[in-house]
DNA sequence: TGTATATTGAAAATCATTATCAATAAGGAT
DNA sequence: ATCCTTATTGATAATGATTTTCAATATACA
């Protein structure tokens, strides 16, 4: 059975000899329930209205500690602000971002990642991981 | 025949109606003559040794008017600085980043682009453009 | 309970980029 | 050639996101 991305964190933190902390624990709750692609300041305001005495220093950090752990992943859009997506272990998906509305729509392609690792493969290299982003407009703003 | 990139600017300048300087043809100069991949330092730096006069803000905004004329196309890869490659009109290729020693290939796929574009149709998307980076060890590194 | 060490929050510092603005340069009109 | 309007420049200040600093506090374990 999978381990939940909360386990995953605790054990990443217990292997890494951190404490744990109410800060941390709170931050963690909060981002595994609020949607994807959230940016650092979106989680710290959210987390502001039940906990304002958390720190956007202790934000930042913790983001951090969770794409170290494996369970989220830095994105960027080119807007400046750093992002981050949950993350399962071994699970990828890419993006469509919309440039008209700012939607961002996930989609997964077997196809395009063999083919990848294909080209790879060609250049004697060793993916660790890969990122592919469309822009264009979305069905919504292109009518 | 295909126009030279450099003709391409000038031609978008005038449409534009933008004064030649001596700087712009300088800058524009420098940037063709370098590699891929440059970021605003490095270019600035380069620059610098020849003419020590041109500003920083001045070439921030000459590289902003190249990716805006087509012949520069801006790309980020997670280093927090924005560097910018050369690019011909609808020429288009994706990136090998090695984390290790910091080697950027350039590889080109066209049946990637393909099902990109397949990906697209079957979300309404218009793909504007696109960006696809695959990260990880390259053969000189993994040996 | 004591102690070593990690963590926190507030504020200052940093880094890349952008805006401001007075001085200058270009390009046409006269 | 000179005037005039407008774009451009360079220095510097301002911005915005992220990081560092550091003293105070909390945690884990002996």
């Amino acid at each position: 059975m999978k381990l939940s991305k909360k386990q995953v964190f605790l054990d990443f933190a217990a292997a890494k000899g951190l404490k744990s902390t109410r800060q941390r624990d709170i931050i963690l709750d909060c981002f595994l329930s609020l949607p994807q692609h959230l940016s650092t300041e979106e989680l710290y305001l959210k987390l502001r209205e039940s906990n304002p005495g958390i720190g956007y220093a202790t934000v930042y950090r913790t983001l951090k500690l969770f794409a170290e752990s494996g369970i989220a992943r830095e994105i960027q859009f080119g807007d400046g602000q750093t992002r981050y997506e949950h993350l399962h272990v071994g699970e990828h998906h890419d993006h469509l971002v919309c440039t008209r509305c700012g939607a961002i729509i996930e989609f997964e392609n077997e196809t395009i990642e063999k083919l990848q690792r294909e080209v790879a493969d060609q250049h004697g290299f060793i993916i660790q991981n890969h990122k592919l982003e469309l822009y264009g407009v979305c069905a919504a703003c292109n009518r």
